[in-house]
DNA sequence: TATGCGTGGCC
DNA sequence: TGGCCAAGCAT
C-alpha cells in the first residue's frame, strides 16, 4: 500500500476560497438549476443522487417529474417499485433509484422521517458516499465539508499542476484533507462547493480549451502559468469495453408484444426488455429457437442492426420481428417470465432501458 | 484496490 | 466516427 499523498504547493489552496466565493456570488450563479430554488434536504439529496455521473441538463426534466410524483421522503419510502423505475427510465445507473427508496425507508424508520445531519449517518444510507454526504451537508445545513468530485479534482489538479492520477482514491483523499481546514461554514460552505461545480462545468472544462480568461483562479493557477491546462488532470486509461453480439426478438401476436424482466442483480437489473439471445442469430437459428419453445410464426422479418454502448460493455444488436400465429400462445411453452403488452402499455407502464429503444419504432 | 454499473453530449 | 467525459457508489 502506498503511503498517504501530500499535495505539492498546497499552500496555494487557502487563497482560492475567496475568489471562488466572490465569483460564485457574482455573475457565476446565473445557472438556473431547479434544485437551487428550494434547497431542502430532500431536494438536495435527490438532485445529488441524480447528478452522479450525469450532466445537469439531462437531470433537470427527471428531477421535476420525480418531485411531482414523489414530493417528500415519506412518499418516496412508500413508492411503487414499477413507478419508481419508470421515473428513472433513461437516466441510467438504476441502482441509484433503488437505493434512494431504501434510504428513504431507513430515514422514516430510524431518523423520524428527516435526513440525519451527521456525516457518518449520511454515509450509512444506501447510495450516499463521501461526495454526496458532503454535498448534502454543505448545501442543506451549511456544514464545512468539501464535496470532492470530478470537477473539484480537475480544478485543483490544474491549479497545483499536479500529475497524480485522479482515479486513485488517495488523490481524492489528499484533496479532501487539503481543502477541509480552509472550508467556511453556513451559506459559504454551500456556495463554495457549488462554485467548484459551476467552475468545472462552465469554465475549467474537461475537454477542449478551458475558458481561462473567465476564471477567477487564473492568476494563481500553476497549470495556466505554464500554458499546460490540457495536461491536467492525469487520469488512468479506462479498460477496453467487452464486445457482445445480441439478437433482439420483437415477438408478438397481433399487437401484444413479449417483454421479459431482467434479473434483480447486474446490468439493467429488474428492468424490462424484449426477449433477446446472445450471438448474432440467423433466420434458421430463429426458426429453431421458435420450434424449440413451441411457437409457430406466421412471418419472420429482419430488423436493422444497432449498437449500444454501456460504460463497460458494447452491444452489437441485430433484431427480428416475429409475428406469431393466432392461438399460438395457448399451446406454446411460454417462459413464465414473459409478459404480453401493447405499445401503449410498453410506453406508459414498463421501464425499458435505452439499450432497447432502437427497436421501439417497429412496435405497432 | 479494481470492477461493475447507463446514458447522451461534445469534439 | 470514436473516444472521452459528467455533481460516484457498492462490493
Amino acid at each position: 500500500m502506498k503511503p498517504a499523498l501530500t499535495l505539492n504547493h498546497a499552500d496555494i489552496l487557502p487563497g482560492i476560497i475567496q475568489p471562488l466565493l466572490t465569483w460564485y456570488k457574482g455573475q457565476a450563479s446565473d445557472r438556473q438549476l431547479p434544485w437551487r430554488l428550494s434547497p431542502t434536504p430532500y431536494h438536495t439529496w435527490l438532485s445529488e443522487i441524480m447528478l452522479q455521473q450525469t450532466r445537469a441538463a439531462a437531470v433537470i426534466p427527471y428531477y421535476e417529474r420525480f418531485l411531482a410524483a414523489l414530493p417528500d421522503i415519506a412518499a418516496l419510502a412508500a413508492a411503487d417499485d414499477e413507478m419508481l423505475m419508470k421515473l428513472w427510465q433513461g437516466l441510467g445507473y438504476y441502482s441509484r433509484a433503488r437505493n434512494l427508496k431504501k434510504a428513504a425507508q431507513v430515514i422514516v424508520a430510524e431518523h423520524g422521517g428527516r435526513l440525519p445531519q451527521e456525516h457518518k449517518a449520511l454515509l450509512a444510507l444506501p447510495g450516499i458516499g463521501r461526495y454526496t454526504a458532503s454535498a448534502i451537508g454543505s448545501i442543506a445545513w451549511g456544514k464545512p465539508w468539501p464535496a470532492v468530485d470530478g470537477n473539484v479534482l480537475r480544478v485543483i489538479m490544474r491549479v497545483l499542476a499536479c500529475s497524480e492520477d485522479i482515479m486513485a482514491a488517495r488523490t481524492r483523499t489528499a484533496v479532501e484533507k487539503a481543502l477541509a481546514p480552509h472550508y467556511p461554514t453556513g451559506s459559504d460552505a454551500s456556495a463554495l462547493n457549488q462554485a467548484f461545480m459551476d467552475l468545472g462545468a462552465t469554465v475549467c472544462l474537461p475537454h477542449g480549451t478551458p475558458h481561462c480568461p473567465a476564471c477567477p483562479l487564473q492568476q494563481l493557477c500553476l497549470a495556466h502559468d505554464n500554458g499546460q491546462e490540457q495536461k491536467y488532470p492525469v487520469k488512468a486509461a479506462a479498460k477496453p469495453r467487452r464486445q457482445e453480439d445480441r439478437t433482439i426478438l420483437l415477438l408478438h401476436q397481433g399487437s401484444a408484444y413479449a417483454l421479459h424482466q431482467r434479473p434483480a442483480k447486474g446490468l439493467l437489473a429488474g428492468l424490462w426488455e424484449f426477449p433477446n439471445l446472445p450471438g448474432r442469430l440467423s433466420q434458421q437459428d430463429i426458426e429453431a429457437w421458435l420450434q424449440c419453445h413451441g411457437y409457430r410464426a406466421s412471418q419472420i422479418k429482419p430488423l436493422p442492426a444497432a449498437r449500444h454502448i454501456f460504460s463497460h460493455v458494447e452491444w452489437h444488436l441485430s433484431g427480428w420481428d416475429i409475428q406469431l400465429q393466432a392461438d399460438c400462445l395457448q399451446t406454446a411453452e411460454c417462459p413464465a417470465s414473459l409478459r404480453w403488452a401493447s405499445a401503449a402499455e410498453i410506453s406508459n407502464t414498463y421501464s425499458i432501458p435505452s439499450a432497447f429503444t432502437y427497436y421501439l419504432p417497429y412496435i405497432k
